[in-house]
DNA sequence: ACATGCCGGTTTTTT
DNA sequence: ACCGGCATGT
């Protein structure tokens, strides 16, 4: 296959780089996969062994979809690369390397949810205000802090990060970070994180590992590269650090997962790191019309922080880009559905050919109803997975429990699901025993009938026999085996099957469905290991965007924009472009921010070939009560010559009668007052003064809020904050310890 | 030990 | 609007 001939200049040159470390910029529409999968191809021709190439991707469908390509190109050979992302090589590898790093070879992966709960549970232990100790608030932290490789030590001796906490009056998230290592350990998991943490903690204390996967990815290759955090830029570096044959490829203007710990510092760091590289740049756009691209670029043109770079396309000029407004979420529902009705009749389209994208998940509802009154077959990617159901996550912990008996959040699901008369005193009590001694709540288990009553002491017995039974089995059998015979002994299947309501039995098909998919596993011939073990590391990692199976029929998709990264779609509908919204409310309170939510509707944007749609509610459902909402900001930001505005309103902002309802309505409910976002771009010789001496009624400079005066100043203990009011976004409270003010006299 | 009903947080995005 | 956690009653 002459793939060379299949690629432009800058392309080709970027394919036909096979020596050292190469950089590839790449605009979004430019063919990036394309020359990633060529070069993967271009490697194998000229010899490189398939088992030496690393290529890691965001997510696992971006992985399939690479192998499948490189497939087309050099066949068979093509299942040899080592091709996944980040969380399931490492994860893949950890495993076989475990015991270096005293994990059990069949560690559990914890998931979010379990690793809230986990955090909750030693909230509640250590005797911490919940309503400041927020599972999320405080996860948030300690994943922040792993992917940045801060381990536990690190974190307590910090005096930075400790100042932190204490000014966020959260002073003990390094005691909880402590417990909360401690008590992943103890029960053999890994959380998200770890998987990258232990990975770098591997490659650190075991030259020997390190050295070993050096001579095994000889050429290593990245996919959005932006959206790495610094812990997988770490990986990277020492697994490339012998060879130096590392390609990473990434487009600044898409990075939008900064809150994951995403550091588009390790652009730069890359650049530092091998003065020696290429740089490749993919500016021709072949995805989109010129409208949509040209819409694109004068976007992100907003934005301050951008690597220079020029995206264009030779395609048509297009139609342009349609701005619909409704009245409520449900009337934009409804104009989405009929709009699309109506462009599959007049242009023959199929509904595979449109995409509907929303920032939050809550969206989908809406335009679900919509799109099932007009009988349009839609599927929704994401959301709630199939494997975040309660049945399914009951069963999957039974057999996590089978695999990993140490599992304490498994454990404390089903040990008394379905009832058997262990209730929570007896479970509390376990706990407990089990921190007094530090050893796992399973080892307390296999001994509870020592120090409990008989009664309960029988009923642990038993579930912990029925536990060691599955756990031999599983020696044994295969996945599917084990699952089946979990499902009937542990007691769920009977327990489901009495529930006659519809939910109840829509519980009993998707435990069904769960069997069904792990019979699949068993059969797919690709897949080496059919052991239990495998089949749960295999699942912990995927999520629904990767499950959806091209089920024949034609659907309209539904989905955030996050997970419509590296997508595409003749049509795209952007819905609820409104203030507060999108951008999301979340994201005003710093221009970084402000910059990252843009590039969102970056991405958004450029998922669209041909025609392209923005949608806005002026009022909308939110936690069950009517809110009124405005045009998001972002459709001022796109040059008014590609739009075109629907159903009265204008880039001014409507006709007469619109302008006169819109005054009546603001009669009626004033809006409540926003917050303003800052756009105070402070002088470059701003430099914050000591504000030990700084009292009320003086006048300040914020390098975000500008200008302001102090109306009053509050110490409480060794914390003082100040409350001013800026000429700007009015009053706000500020903790000196953390506030950058210029005391102007 | 278990059932019921109230309360409170939640919706930003994902491996 | 909805889910899970918690308090209360049996």
């Amino acid at each position: 296959m002459d793939y060379i001939s299949l690629l432009n200049e800058s392309q080709r040159r970027a394919v036909l780089h096979t020596d050292g470390p190469a950089m590839i910029i790449a605009g979004a529409g430019s063919g990036k996969t394309r020359v990633l999968t060529y070069r993967i191809a271009h490697l194998i021709s000229q010899g490189v062994d398939p088992f030496n190439i690393l290529a890691l991707t965001f997510t696992n469908k971006a992985a399939k979809e690479m192998r499948k390509r490189v497939e087309k190109v050099v066949g068979a050979e093509a299942k040899n690369i080592w091709m996944g992302t980040f969380h399931s090589v490492f994860s893949r590898i950890l495993r076989a390397e475990a015991d270096k790093i005293g994990y059990p070879k069949s560690f559990t992966i914890y998931d979010t949810d379990d690793s809230r709960t986990l955090i909750r549970n030693i909230v509640k232990e250590m005797n911490l205000d919940d309503k400041l100790y927020k599972p999320n608030v405080v996860l948030g932290r300690i994943s922040s802090a792993k992917n940045k490789l801060i381990s536990v030590r690190q974190y307590l001796n910090d005096a930075t990060i400790q100042a932190d906490d204490e000014a966020a009056m959260r002073p003990k998230i390094g005691k909880i970070y402590e417990m909360y290592q401690s008590r992943c350990f103890r029960a053999g998991a890994m959380d998200f994180d770890d998987l990258l943490f232990n990975t770098n903690v591997l490659f650190k204390d075991h030259p020997d590992a390190l050295n070993k996967y050096q001579n095994i990815f000889k050429f290593v290759m990245v996919d959005e590269y932006q959206d790495t955090n610094y812990s997988q830029y770490l990986i990277t570096r020492k697994l490339a650090a012998q060879n130096r044959n590392i390609v990473v490829v990434g487009d600044d203007a898409q990075s939008i997962y900064a809150f994951r710990g995403a550091d588009i510092q390790n652009i730069l760091n890359f650049e530092r790191d091998y003065p020696e590289l290429d740089v490749f740049k993919l500016e021709q756009n072949y995805r989109s019309t010129q409208n949509i691209v040209h819409a694109a670029n004068s976007v992100i043109k907003h934005n301050q922080a951008q690597l220079r770079k020029d995206v264009f396309t030779d395609n048509e000029q297009g139609p342009l880009i349609e701005v619909i407004k409704a009245n409520s979420d449900n009337e934009e529902g409804k104009l989405v559905a009929t709009t699309i009705f109506e462009e599959k009749m007049n242009n023959h389209f199929s509904y595979d050919d449109f995409a509907i994208l929303y920032r939050t998940n809550a969206q989908s509802r809406a335009m679900e109803e919509a799109l099932r009154r007009m009988n349009i077959k839609y599927k929704i990617i994401g959301g709630l997975s199939f494997y975040q159901r309660k049945e399914i996550k009951d069963l999957i912990a039974y057999l996590r429990l089978t695999v990993n008996p140490n599992d304490e959040q498994a454990l404390r699901r089903v040990i008394n699901y379905p009832k058997r008369g262990i209730g929570e005193t007896t479970e509390q009590k376990l706990f407990v025993t089990a921190n007094e001694i530090n050893h796992s709540v399973w080892e307390v288990v296999m001994n509870a009938s020592e120090f409990m009553g008989n009664r309960v002491g029988t009923a642990i017995e038993n579930f912990s026999f029925m536990i060691r039974e599955f756990a031999l089995m599983a020696e044994n059998n295969d996945a599917f085996e084990v699952a089946k015979h979990v499902a009937k002994k542990s007691g769920i299947v009977e327990d489901l099957y009495q529930d006659k309501t519809v939910e109840g039995l829509a519980r009993y098909e998707n435990i069904q469905e769960l069997l069904n998919g792990i019979k699949e596993y068993v059969d797919d011939p690709e897949k080496e290991d059919k052991s239990l073990g495998a089949f749960l590391q295999d699942i912990a990692l995927i999520t629904d965007a990767d499950t959806k199976a091209d089920d024949g029929g034609e659907f309209v998709t539904l989905m955030t924009i996050h997970s419509a990264k590296g997508l595409e779609f003749k049509n795209v509908f952007i819905v609820g472009m409104e203030e507060n919204l999108f951008p999301s409310q979340m994201m005003l309170n710093s221009r970084a921010d402000l910059e990252e939510e843009r590039r969102l509707f970056y991405v958004a944007i450029t998922r669209a070939e041909k025609k392209l749609f923005l949608t806005y509610a002026t009022s909308r459902y939110q936690w069950g009560n009517l809110r009124a909402c405005e045009k998001s900001r972002f459709i001022e930001e796109i040059d008014p010559k590609y739009l075109n505005f629907k159903y009265g309103d204008t880039a001014g902002g409507g006709g007469v009668f619109e302008r006169v309802m819109q005054r009546k309505s603001n009669l009626v409910s004033p809006p409540p007052r926003k917050q303003v976002a800052a756009n105070y771009t402070p002088p470059a010789d701003f430099k914050a003064s000591d504000t030990s001496k700084l009292a009320a009624g003086m006048k300040v400079e914020h390098p975000k809020f500008g200008f302001g005066v102090v109306a009053k100043m509050d110490t409480q203990g060794n914390s003082t904050k100040a409350i001013i009011n800026f000429d700007e976004v009015g009053e706000k409270t500020l903790l000196l310890s953390f506030a950058k003010l210029r005391i102007h006299t």
